[in-house]
DNA sequence: TATGAAAAAAATTATTG
DNA sequence: CAATAATTTTTTTCATA
């Protein structure tokens, strides 16, 4: 991937409405290639897909949280994986270093819904221990791009 | 915002690029009407940008960092706000309950990136303690747009 | 608010250098 | 591999219900 593709992906990650003509004008290069590049940033993974950047409270997942998991002894580490992938809520699950094993993301609609969520893991037999984190506000919160299950 | 709207959303959402017609027959509305209630999504900003979900690895940024700060006493906390909005390198940026006061997200390049991160917060004499958590693997990765600065 | 049809704009493809 | 030009598709506008 060359500089060319990166200003192109810096463009697109703006605002991928951006009409080939315009981005090719920005880039020097004609719309027809700029298509091709993007056809070739898709085909390779590079671009995983268009997607829109949108306003979590607007959908009522007002609630940013964080939640440290240890799991479970005898937990199916594999099922829990699953488990996450597919769970409407989890927005992120990442496999960490340090004191706790895994980091999961989550949006709710206010703090009330974490007590169902954590007492799912339990009924899983996932959860050891946790630990709740709650945003409190974010200066700079990201892109929330919502869970489609 | 209604059903159809959350639909809209949610089929842009998978592929920003599908047609006004397309969407149109999946919800059961002419294009030029879901045309319109797209405008209106993005006017009351529930859809802040046309996006792309970019793969990390193919942009170089191998790693991602989470990490714990609690800030100096004498810390302008204002100016760590802002400094974190325009870092290239923080990608999420909240401010949570518990023994910490903030959780930053990070993508770099390496873990040997994180020991300057981490010098030019205490230059910047906002780091008072903080715990550097890095990601081994991610089950759920969430979409990852890049930042531009 | 929703529509269909017309108009404008854009994306895509084929052809050529 | 990139550019132009032709073709197709899509978006946008607008008059109307």
């Amino acid at each position: 991937m060359d500089n060319i593709d990166l200003r192109i992906i810096g463009l697109l990650t703006l605002d991928a409405k951006r009409s080939l003509a315009d981005i090719g004008s920005s880039v020097g290069l004609a719309p027809s290639t700029v298509n091709e590049q993007i056809r070739r940033l898709t085909a390779s993974g590079a671009i995983r897909r268009f997607t829109l950047d949108v306003d979590p409270t607007a959908m009522g997942m007002q609630t940013l949280v964080f939640v440290w998991i240890a799991l479970r002894e005898d937990a199916d580490e594999t099922a829990f994986r699953e488990y996450s992938k597919t769970h409407p809520l989890i927005l992120e699950c990442h496999h960490v270093t340090g004191a706790w094993a895994y980091l999961v993301k989550l949006r709710v609609i206010a703090p009330s819904e974490i007590e169902g969520f954590l007492a799912e893991l339990k009924e899983h037999r996932f959860l050891g221990r946790s630990e709740t984190v709650i945003t409190l506000s974010s200066p700079l919160p990201g892109s929330f791009t919502p869970k489609e299950v």
